[in-house]
DNA sequence: TGGGTCATGTAACCTGTTACATGATTAG
DNA sequence: CTAATCATGTAACAGGTTACATGACCCA
């Protein structure tokens, strides 16, 4: 359940093709779901057939043709019924590789398990600093949405990232001091 | 990429059924990694045609048989080689549907959101008390395994659960924090 | 007599990943 | 000349979900 509603919700604030999807999502929702084209290119087919969408051949001379996605009023109410639908057990029940990967670490090469960790939250840092970027990009955005209320929700959106992030380098940091005492001993 | 290396995980620590794992991660991994009773017998299957583990029938009269799985070389390798690999941009592209629904929640109703994050949070802190008694539980369990570094290892990824936990917990106030400002207004 | 534990799975499905393929125009 | 941008996808695979199926023993 996902890529499909979030391009429903795209399709929401004006009709695009595959390809400024693509661009959206890469530019805006990438920090909390990465999409890959050929994905979005399959499940605009799927959400097509399912009537959630039609679309409109666009032939142009210069540049290649393009098809033009809409949301139906089905499309629309299928998103209502996602936004509305809670369901945080199912976030609760995450998976987590780095997580495994620490738990079985015993067994591993410490060099590079604190070369991994090390790396990650210098990854999140960064990953903080374009969150932040991006915070301040929002009001600039915010007088092209109908609906004001609209950049409070992405900001909330947005904050989710730099909480994470920021757990993320405060564990890293309680990690590494936790090996490096066990170093010593 | 990823039950079958859990699954190794736990083989290196003694054979076992595919009962007996599915118990062991509902009892100890479930923090970091949901695992379906399916997708373990499949993984099994998969993981012995690749010559990673072997099994062994054993004939059981009062109750059904069973079958003991048992790593091999081969699997003791592949699951060193996935330990050692590090690959923390992967674990940077995340998805997250409840970041997706808030980012698109000025469409939606602000009951039920304000509802679903108090519930969020309240999960979350039933898990980090959840996460702080399996902590106290470790101590217990160390003499049972060979290596006594493995305790640290087990209390680091306990603890990611931990900082977690509390960052979305941090994130539910700050957002109801803001949607009461808002509603106020 | 009903629910829990022991113990095994299959089948269909959904979602995401990887690798590949095409081809014109335009800006540096 | 060459790299980026525009614009479309297909095919095969990997990983996870949902729903279903079986059957005996034990304890309250």
């Amino acid at each position: 359940m996902s890529l499909k509603h979030g391009i429903l919700g795209l399709l929401n604030y004006g009709s695009m093709t595959g390809y400024e999807l693509m661009k959206v999502f890469e530019d805006s929702l990438v920090f909390f779901w990465k999409a890959q084209t050929s994905q979005i290119y399959r499940d605009l087919d799927t959400i097509e057939k399912k009537g959630w969408v039609t679309s409109e051949m666009v032939i142009q001379q210069d540049k290649p043709n393009k098809k033009i996605f809409t949301v139906t009023e089905e499309g629309k109410s299928e998103f209502l019924r996602w936004l509305n639908e809670h369901s945080p057990h199912k976030t609760m029940q995450y998976r987590d590789e780095l997580t495994m990967r620490m738990y079985f670490s015993a067994a591993g090469d410490k060099e590079k398990l604190v070369e991994e960790l090390e790396l990650y939250a210098s990854l999140n840092k960064e990953f903080y600093c374009r969150l932040e970027g991006i915070e301040k990009t929002i009001a600039h955005y915010a007088d092209k949405v109908e609906n004001p209320q609209e950049p409070l929700y992405w900001r909330m959106a947005i904050m989710r990232g730099l909480f994470n992030a920021e757990g993320n380098i405060k564990w890293v940091n309680a990690c590494l001091k936790l090996l490096e005492d066990e170093r010593v001993l």
